[in-house]
DNA sequence: AGTGAAACGACCGTAGA
DNA sequence: TCTACGGTCGTTTCACT
């Protein structure tokens, strides 16, 4: 399942000011009608709505619900680097596969591939990344990072 | 700014099984109307409606935007290790501050503190690791990895 | 916590500039 | 790509369970 990759050729959107300005009442409150967007940033409903679906459509945007892993039990989170002999691609696809993994990239650097986990033990880390991860084809070495807290999280980009 | 920590006491919530499927609705699509989510899990549209302000307010769930910083034009994705001489907290609250910076966590392991970045270029990124990360006080060394590609992202926690 | 009903406001399609 | 405008549907409030 590969999202994007750079130099993919994906043309570049540009957005004007009246779209990142959507954005970013979005960013804030995905929920926000169309109208109270219009009066923030100075466009009628039916236009920021058109907006709106033109992102969306697009893939530029998306609008969901993000929740606390930790408020919600799940307390282990660490981050897996990992190196690869063979097809890094193969790899990751299979790594992929499991529901622990929420995020993956292929990097370039002394690990092939980093992912982020999700457990809500230590046991099932373990069990995760002794029993299945390192017995996925081309896993070589595998070395684990511990979340001890998170510091920064966001999710505006393109509105700066 | 500390969203989250480990052992931190933060009551953990229990969801019931109707909590978990309006989530994983508005995981979907987060403007979806109360009203179909409540057809979709069996609900009234007044009950949909009571849940999700809780989830909102306790801040267990966030309906946001996200956006592909790809498509955006920013192309240049890394996650960067960091290792601490000293203080790591007051380091991790100072590599926050950049913009560039969307994510940021304290790690057990060979890196103390482990970030993305997201930069419109390779010389923004230079720029950033070499004369601003570099001189934060206490950073002692950096290994940088280059996204090469993002193979998968999800934020459907807690609803598995 | 959940339901139901009525008033209000938002949303959606279409038409026109 | 924007605004304007009705019909329809969603949301809100409130009384009740």
């Amino acid at each position: 399942m590969v999202i994007n990759a750079q130099h993919s050729g994906q043309p570049v959107v540009q957005l004007d000011e009246k779209s990142k300005a959507i954005i970013e009442q979005l960013q804030h409150d995905g929920r926000q009608s169309y109208s109270a967007i219009g009066q923030a940033v100075g466009l009628s409903e039916a236009a920021v709505r058109q907006r709106v679906s033109r992102l969306l459509d697009s893939g530029v945007m998306q609008i969901v619900a993000v929740t606390d892993p930790m408020q919600l039990g799940f307390a282990r989170q660490a981050l897996i680097g990992i190196r690869i002999d063979g097809d890094v691609v193969a790899a990751a696809e299979a790594i992929g596969e499991f529901g622990e993994v929420d995020y993956l990239v292929i990097t370039a650097g002394s690990f092939d591939i980093i992912a982020e986990v999700i457990c809500e033990s230590d046991a099932d880390l373990f069990e995760l990344i002794n029993d299945r991860l390192r017995r996925v084809p081309g896993v070589s070495t595998t070395e684990t990072f511990m979340y001890l807290s998170l510091h920064k999280q966001k999710y505006n980009w393109g509105t700066r």
